[in-house]
DNA sequence: TGTACATCAGTGAACGCGCGTTCACTGATGTAC
DNA sequence: TGTACATCAGTGAACGCGCGTTCACTGATGTAC
């Protein structure tokens, strides 16, 4: 995988890795094409031997990122199988371990502004992502008697947007504008108030 | 108000609301001081009478943000009291209410990677908002029985991650990653959900 | 009311910069014989 | 094993562009007398 002369060998990983370098230190704003060929110890010409152009580099970056998130999310949810309610607290917890583990797949995935349609590689990609914690919450509301069962959907979606939301405000650089817990605290917190809402947990 | 001839009148508003203008269509990166300025009808040179330069434009479209957030929100909660349970479901309401309708501010105030302490104004009408809405969560959290009762900036905290995550994942432009529900559904649902969690609405 | 003058909000030209993208090219690699 | 050759991943120069910012200036406004 060592660049060997003039063939880089995997330029088109490296590229993907330089670029998410960028993104995780200057934001999605601060990521240009330029300064990822440099990084990667190649022109920026070079660049369009594999990607269209800045944004399909980009797509491809959070690809990649849906890709591993997913597969986290799948991992950690059959770890705690067959407890519908361990794994599925296992799933929220592996969404926020993602993106604080790989902030740069996070941002390129959330925040870069691409859509999630831009390619059906992509979209396939997000789609998988979304099906585990939709699955998960699925098997989960079985427990909630069908009269007061909320829709699977909607079920994943407020934990998606909790988790979400934790990582945006409180998970990210910003000083000042954070809160006195840290972020895996309140998400579990959050997360469970909202399934004992459910009658899911016992009020203990 | 109107421009008169050589000077303009009052650029320097004119300048930020065509900035907000920019940022709402063309999302944060699309933002720039020169097209503002031409927008404005004005050389971008004349930005720099009244403002320090772009950066500075963005933060005081995002302090003017909070202030109406802030607003918004403490009117909000003023019209349903004493009910503390009323006031706090339509602060929450109010959120999402100013993140539709005002989408430019909405997104210099949180997407635009500019720091809430950039400014001492800024940092003040951010607090005075947070504030705002911890102020009724502390209330509400009053009826919860002391020993179960979460402090109430964690319960705030909370409400601010779902609220923003729903504004950020299921209220926005990218089409194929909304879910079928409107937003205003999915955070009245879900506060609802959270808030049964903590023993303040029968669970009916 | 009329004139002289200070103020200062805007102009317009210029700058250096890094960007994304294109193009004809070159030279390393790997394969066919 | 050695040579001829096709492939194609990279180069390097060039492009046009719009950006943010600076500067000396100009001319409209409003005030003092």
């Amino acid at each position: 995988m060592a660049k060997r002369g003039y063939h880089h060998g995997n330029l088109r990983q490296a590229l993907v890795e330089a670029a998410l370098g960028l993104i995780e230190t200057k934001g999605p704003t601060g990521f240009t094409l330029s300064e990822a060929a440099k990084r990667a110890g190649v022109t920026p010409a070079a660049v369009y031997r594999h990607f269209e152009g800045r944004e399909d580099l980009i797509a491809e970056a959070a690809r990649q990122g849906f890709v591993m998130f997913a597969d986290l999310m799948q991992h950690a949810y059959e770890k705690y199988q067959p407890s519908a309610l361990a794994a599925f607290e296992a799933t929220g917890r592996a969404y926020l371990a993602f993106a604080r583990k790989h902030p740069g797949h996070y941002i390129a995935m959330f925040e870069s502004g691409i859509s999630v349609n831009r390619t059906p590689e992509l979209a396939e990609a997000s789609a998988r992502a979304r099906g585990i914690l939709e699955r998960a919450a699925a098997e989960l509301s079985q427990h909630i008697p069908a009269d007061r069962r909320p829709p699977a959907s909607m079920f994943s979606a407020h934990v998606m947007a909790m988790s979400h939301g934790v990582v945006e405000l409180f998970s990210r650089g910003d000083p000042g504008a954070q809160s006195p817990y840290a972020p895996e605290d309140l998400l579990e917190s959050g997360i469970g108030i909202y399934l004992r809402g459910l009658g899911l947990i016992d009020p203990d």
